[in-house]
DNA sequence: GTCCTAATGCAACCTAGTTGCAATAAATAT
DNA sequence: ATATTTATTGCAACTAGGTTGCATTAGGAC
């Protein structure tokens, strides 16, 4: 179910990552390349992209799907390599953060992966 | 901007918070409610109750947004009171979890506030 | 009971994301 | 280089979560 041809589009999209290592949401790129593409096939792109482990997805605070660099998928069925995102609130850039979550052990529980969002104000804005 | 009057629809809401602990989806309430009241009922009433500090609201991992007991609006300005939220894959039941969060501090970032998503099963599914 | 206005219901709308299907274009074989 | 195969795309129509404007209803203060 990965990325198996390298068309036109699928370049494009890539090419974006590569200059861009922020957590775009799929409505940016949507707009970005609306002269270029149909956004069914952002959206379809992007989940090739997914499962082929050259992105990774998630959730931000108000309900949009965003991609970034990299892979995040199951990595060793237990451990898991787990990296927060960050939002900035003043200019709206997400990134990855460089740090390691390690995933917590809650009595009663079995946690299985995590997702974690912080908000505040990046670099450029603080 | 809170909640001022005690309407019927109000108690409603309110009474099911107060029978059932968990993290409910507001899609979940309108259908619950779907005889008593009007949806757009339901989305105002909760806003209204998270405006008032007796509910508080985050975003799961389907872009779904959830409603559950308690304020976590910023209490005082710099110490937050964070707790992370868990979401069973199996049954679908989200809950608060009882721990105290730590906003970390990361280089060149001043963190606001954070939403922690931990998926997995509960004590009833394991 | 009267009055004021917060709260509700309704219909129409907006936006993110999905689906089915015919047309197109990578990649492979000839 | 051309034909063949089928993954990929575009399009249109759709689904679902959530919002808005406005006329009507009903808390609660007097």
């Amino acid at each position: 179910m990965g990325i198996t041809r390298k068309t036109k589009t699928v370049k494009l999209l890539l090419e974006l990552f590569d200059k861009k290592n922020i957590a775009l949401s799929v409505v940016d790129m949507v707009s970005i390349f609306r002269n270029k593409m149909n956004k069914t096939t952002v959206y379809r792109i992007l989940q090739r992209l997914e499962d082929s482990g050259i992105l990774h997805s998630f959730v931000d605070k108000d309900g949009l799907k965003r991609y970034a660099k990299g892979d995040q998928r199951e990595t060793s069925s237990s451990d898991q390599i787990i990296h927060p995102h960050f939002l900035c609130e003043d200019c709206g850039i997400s990134t990855c953060l460089p740090l390691r979550i390690s995933t917590p052990t809650i009595p009663n529980y079995i946690i299985k992966s995590s997702e974690q969002l912080y908000l505040g104000q990046c670099k450029d804005c603080k």
